[in-house]
DNA sequence: ACTGCAACCTAACAAGCGTTAGTTCAGGCA
DNA sequence: TGCCTGAACTAACGCTTGTTAGGTTGCAGT
């Protein structure tokens, strides 16, 4: 029994932020989850902005750090962006919570906490911006603008967590798939 | 002088709702921005939510009375779809503060409020969804599942609101057209 | 048996929330 | 002139917010 209560906590606040968005979601309301008293979660988090951060900085670094090897390694760009999508379906559909707090609430927090969000998601678009563009430059894809077809990926991707629903009847790499399926035909030379 | 001081206060309401969202969002913001006393707010308008409703109902209306038309019209199902996606981006680039209201706003409306919101955004969806269904069984498309290439399309268009800036470089005729040519090629049989 | 400690509780705090009531004041109209 | 209307104000309401302080409980290790 009494797994470790903080893991307990934060799990019900992913839950929460991802469903309500952060400032609709009150500590009353994460206690209640955990039938406990609003007070009592201050044993174990130093504030509510905190245990955003932790979640937002958490999927930063799931996100860089499953799909920036792939856009960095070698191989034709064509199967790097395939792989690079599946990475980060991948990663949504590990814990869709995390991905649309991620994507949404980070505007909640701290100026320079959200900084630190802005460099990364700029990496993190750039990753594809370029792979697209060498796959441009070496004729593998049509001579389109890379930034509108960057921003076409990254659409679908970060729409996810809006429908998802880890129980439906897709898993997610056939998502994945059936996306870069038509993307890729949508690109190709 | 002294402009209808209710559609200032929509005005502005529209302006905080997309930026902030509508719970971070206080009466006290609204006023400040015009110059007022919160109380004096409640001269114009009935409640807070009523405000949010008003923005997400019309927003509604905006969306399927623009696309509803060329989706039940004649036509070859290439040629809908390109009309829709530009009949719809026209929409978000005229008002792109309705947009991102009426796509995350919603869920703090009340109960019957949000159902007749999710009644309009199924339909809406559906209209794609059928365009491109008829568009395979003519043999104009590819023999792909028909629900995700909608929402493969719906997903482009409604992380729109995210990026977009009126003042930016790209025309919203631009960007409908270059993100439908990526998408009709992925789609073509 | 005693201590230490983590986990939880109750109670309260200052601030902020949406909203209401009562009032003031200027402009148009009889 | 006197009255009405509309838009604004001030002040407050009851409630909720995030957070803190201090006290209680029960269990682990000595």
């Amino acid at each position: 029994m009494a797994v470790d209560r903080k893991q307990q906590i934060y799990t019900t606040a992913r839950s929460l932020f991802s469903e309500r968005g952060y400032p609709a979601t009150t500590v009353r309301d994460i206690a209640r989850e955990l039938n406990m008293q609003a007070g009592s979660l201050y044993a174990h988090i130093d504030s509510k902005e905190d245990v955003l951060w932790q979640i937002v900085d958490e999927a930063a670094e799931q996100f860089l750090g499953a799909v920036e090897p792939i856009a960095e390694g070698a191989g034709a760009g064509v199967d790097k962006l395939r792989e690079m999508v599946r990475a980060h379906v991948a990663v949504v559909a590990a814990g869709s919570n995390n991905a649309a707090i991620f994507l949404h609430e980070w505007k909640f927090l701290s100026e320079e906490r959200r900084e630190s969000v802005a460099e990364r998601r700029n990496r993190y678009e750039g990753l594809y911006r370029r792979v697209i563009e060498e796959g441009i430059r070496r004729g593998e894809f049509a001579p389109t603008d890379p930034k509108m077809a960057a921003l076409l990926v990254l659409s679908v991707m970060n729409w996810m967590p809006q429908w998802y629903n880890p129980t439906g009847p897709l898993s997610a790499t056939q998502i994945a798939d059936g996306f870069i399926e038509i993307i890729l035909k949508g690109l190709e030379a």
